[in-house]
RNA sequence: UGGGGUAUGGCCAAGCGGUAAGGCAUCAGUUUUUGGUACUGACAUUCGGGGGUUCGAAUCCCUCUACCCCAUCCA
């Protein structure tokens, strides 16, 4: 919250406190438990609970069950367990939208009392057709001229049970022809006889969402219902159905945000099932699976996951995350937490000729950049392991490891050079014999060599063979459409790397960095003593040195911007009448004369001005630009101005007693007040000041103290022109005359 | 095609008429017994395109373009 820039609905939430809209903040987060919480409701979670506690208010937990042939019990378990395994407590119970059913059925009939909802007869199909097209009004149902006693009774037997699922529905009686299709006569009930999994087989119908969700907003005294973009539409009759029952003290107003996307994955219900039921992953927790349960196996902690959710922010443009702001999350979490340890992944074997007996080493868990304490021993013989990908015969410049040239340091141990290449018949390197410094022993080393990398190892007879799985993108496009995008080796497993016996023994963490290859967690499900298996989390990043393969991306073709003429249409006769007067006459520039002549108000608007003052092209250019945005939002007769006081100001700028920049400031104020504009100027002591004997000292005053900017624009930065006429403009409260101001500011830093 | 939205670097994203924040990614360099971390520096003369208004426009006006959502008895 310190963060001095916030996301658009908590503006929106401090503008409501700030004006007395609501005493406390109640925001909820209510999804259909139909499908296992993935990260996009991590996201809404956190923004929903986010924002209540940002305000010290709360959030309701509603499982938004008005479906029962989708929807069961597991899922509202797995809802919950999100919430709560993000850190986040509801408020009170759980809500049930199925709780509200009664309520629900009350308001319904209070509709169809007022007539303003009707039970509709017409087949599914029939319905379709007279709903209309995006650009054909719909057409109402002959139904819909049923009498309230009617409506009500058959109502009543469509709660019942007396008909069959589909003989009926209960409609809003909002407009057939409504441009926004989501407000042709919605539907409010259908008939279902199934089983719901908490409501029992009381009820034969059942609300539907866009009846139902705003009321039980309501009903829980919610005040921001912050859902996605694709419910944009909706809001409408989430307002109407809220607005008709005429209902009062907390009104909930509905907010939408961007859902989030991620590359290489995908998000949609269907989608996932698809995955899950075709056995591509095994199941709704797979380690490679974006959901909750997914990440949560696959070891990411809540904290990464709320942080990512935070990184991200909350906008309205539909966006495709990149997955390396997740990975960099997770990592970054991790860093400071977790012990180091050693693990090979694919051993190599080493032989040491020269070293007898054993010893144990002592080494610490966390290196020196993460403050924690912490040590465990290591065990050290002639006969150790290492990766075969940290030795290599023939290396490649840059290579930092064991070659036969090149020494390599055993973290915490000893300094060894390779004397020896064994290999199968194959030429496989099979085992290496290599000598050790004995007095290169980590912490007293005195043999002066220097190694340019340092290598995990663990000893052969102790080391602990465990199970890894590493996991890479489930799919290797950025956008996957199909099975067909899979990535074939999102799931590798190595069944027989070797781990320093600690990790065993003492189990100093679940999670842990496998020194030099990533961050591991112990897999909560398979992993048991005999057998340890561990999850890859992921990779420590790499720079591009080591990685070397990955050829550079090649600079982006620079997708030139090109302008696209689309077709304009034509003026009318009457409109390219009043243009080429414009022109012609009032000498008015093309581009406003253009907007003025096709906007009818717009030109009667400005013809009216015009009679009251002659100053054609200023008046023009008010009136296009800033009457204009207000004619956006309001009607004519709405304006707080008219004409005439428009003409009045205008005039005062010919007349330079006020700059076109404080014209604006007194178009603000009469648009709010509709107070004349000479009062404004008058009362607000808003007259220009071109006097350079009192715009200079301030000059000085701004230059003195910005000496940087003076000295970055002397240098050539000529932008900040700009940034000391506005903090003179400010220094004068707006009231200096800019032209004079430009003026002597250039000359001043000149 | 009617309506509703959205466009700021490779990816997110601030910005609300006066010097284009920040994060991820990338590239250099310093430190490092992890090719990790940390630190330093480089990365938008320009905000989807074109016009207009203004001393001054990513921000206001006009216009064009692209993408997303809506015609489930799903949510």
């Amino acid at each position: 919250m310190e963060n001095k820039s916030k996301d658009f609905l908590r503006r929106i939430v401090e503008e409501d406190l700030n004006a007395g809209k609501y005493n406390e903040v109640v925001t909820r987060f209510p999804p259909e438990p139909n499908g296992f919480p993935h990260i996009g409701h991590a996201k809404s979670i956190a923004i929903n609970f986010g924002i209540a506690k940002d305000y010290q208010g709360h959030c309701n937990l509603r499982m938004d069950d008005t479906n029962p042939t989708t929807e069961d019990t597991q899922y509202v378990e797995a809802l919950k367990d999100a919430v709560q395994w993000l850190g986040f407590e509801w408020d009170k119970n759980v809500r049930y939208t199925s709780d509200y059913f009664p309520k629900l059925y009350a308001y319904a009939r209070e509709l169809i009392k007022m007539g303003k909802a009707y039970v509709d007869s017409t087949s599914e199909e029939e319905m379709r057709e007279l709903r209309g097209t995006v650009t054909e009004a719909g057409k109402r149902s002959k139904y819909a001229e049923r009498s309230v006693e009617e409506n009500l009774e058959l109502f009543e037997k469509m709660k019942k049970g007396e008909f069959k699922d589909g003989e009926h529905v209960l409609r809003a009686k909002i407009d057939m022809s409504a441009p926004n299709m989501k407000m042709r006569d919605p539907l409010l009930y259908r008939i279902r006889h199934a089983h719901h999994f908490r409501a029992g087989d009381e009820w034969a119908i059942y609300p539907m969402y866009d009846f139902a969700h705003c009321l039980s907003d309501y009903i829980e005294g919610v005040s921001h219902s912050i859902c996605t973009l694709e419910f944009e539409n909706n809001r409408d009759i989430y307002n109407w159905v809220l607005d008709t029952l005429g209902l009062k003290p907390i009104r909930p107003y509905q907010h939408e945000f961007a859902r989030l996307g991620i590359n290489y994955t995908v998000m949609s219900k269907r989608k996932l099932l698809e995955l899950v039921e075709g056995g591509q992953v095994n199941g709704w927790d797979d380690p490679r699976m974006p959901t909750i349960a997914g990440l949560r196996r696959r070891g990411y902690t809540p904290e990464s996951i709320l942080n990512f959710c935070d990184s991200i922010g909350v906008a309205k443009a539909n966006s495709m995350v990149d997955v390396a702001q997740l990975e960099f999350a997770i990592r970054d979490d991790l860093n400071t937490k977790v012990p180091r340890v050693m693990c090979v992944m694919n051993p190599l074997k080493v032989t040491i000729t020269n070293y007898e007996g054993s010893e144990e080493i002592e080494a610490p868990y966390y290196p020196h950049d993460v403050p924690k304490e912490g040590t465990r021993k290591l065990p050290f013989s002639k006969e150790i392991y290492i990766d075969q990908s940290d030795f290599s015969q023939n290396p490649e410049k840059g290579y930092f490891r064991l070659t036969p040239e090149q020494p390599v340091r055993l973290k915490y141990a000893y300094i060894i050079s390779c004397k020896e290449v064994i290999k199968d018949d194959k030429g496989n390197v099979v085992e290496i014999k290599a000598e050790y410094h004995p007095d290169s022993k980590s912490g007293k080393d005195t043999s002066g060599i220097k190694v340019k990398s340092a290598i995990q190892w663990v000893e052969s007879n102790i080391a602990k063979q465990i199970e890894v799985r590493l996991y890479d993108r489930l799919f290797k496009t950025e956008a996957p459409e199909s099975v067909e995008d899979l990535n074939p080796n999102s799931l590798k497993i190595i069944k027989d790397a070797l781990i320093e016996p600690a990790v065993i023994d003492e189990k100093p963490d679940v999670r842990f960095q496998f020194e030099r290859e990533g961050y591991f967690y112990a897999d909560p499900i398979d992993y048991t003593d005999e057998k340890p298996i561990f999850n890859k989390i992921v990779g420590l990043k790499e720079s591009s040195s080591k990685k070397k393969k990955a050829p550079k991306q090649t600079a982006k073709p620079q997708p030139k911007k090109v302008q696209i003429d689309g077709e304009v249409v034509p003026m009318t006769t009457e409109e390219q009448a009043l243009f080429d007067n414009y022109t012609n006459n009032l000498k008015l520039n093309s581009e406003v004369a253009n907007t003025l002549a096709r906007d009818a108000q717009l030109s009667a608007f400005y013809q009216e001005a015009l009679e009251a003052v002659n100053s054609p092209v200023g008046i023009a250019n008010i009136v296009t630009n800033d009457v204009a945005r207000e004619l956006k939002q309001k009607e004519l007769n709405e304006l707080n101005y008219t004409p005439k006081q428009i003409a009045e100001l205008m005039k005062m700028v010919d007349d330079e007693l006020i700059s076109t920049k404080i014209a604006k400031q007194v178009f603000e104020e009469m648009s709010k007040s509709g107070e004349e504009p000479t009062k404004i100027v008058e009362s607000k002591g808003l007259v220009q000041i071109s006097d350079p004997d009192i715009i200079l000292p301030i000059i000085d005053e701004v230059i003195a103290k910005n000496p940087e900017n003076v000295e970055k624009f002397r240098a050539g930065n000529t932008k900040l022109l700009g940034f000391f006429v506005g903090q003179v403009l400010k220094a004068t409260k707006g009231k200096g005359n800019p032209k004079v101001v430009n003026e002597l500011v250039a000359r001043q830093l000149g």
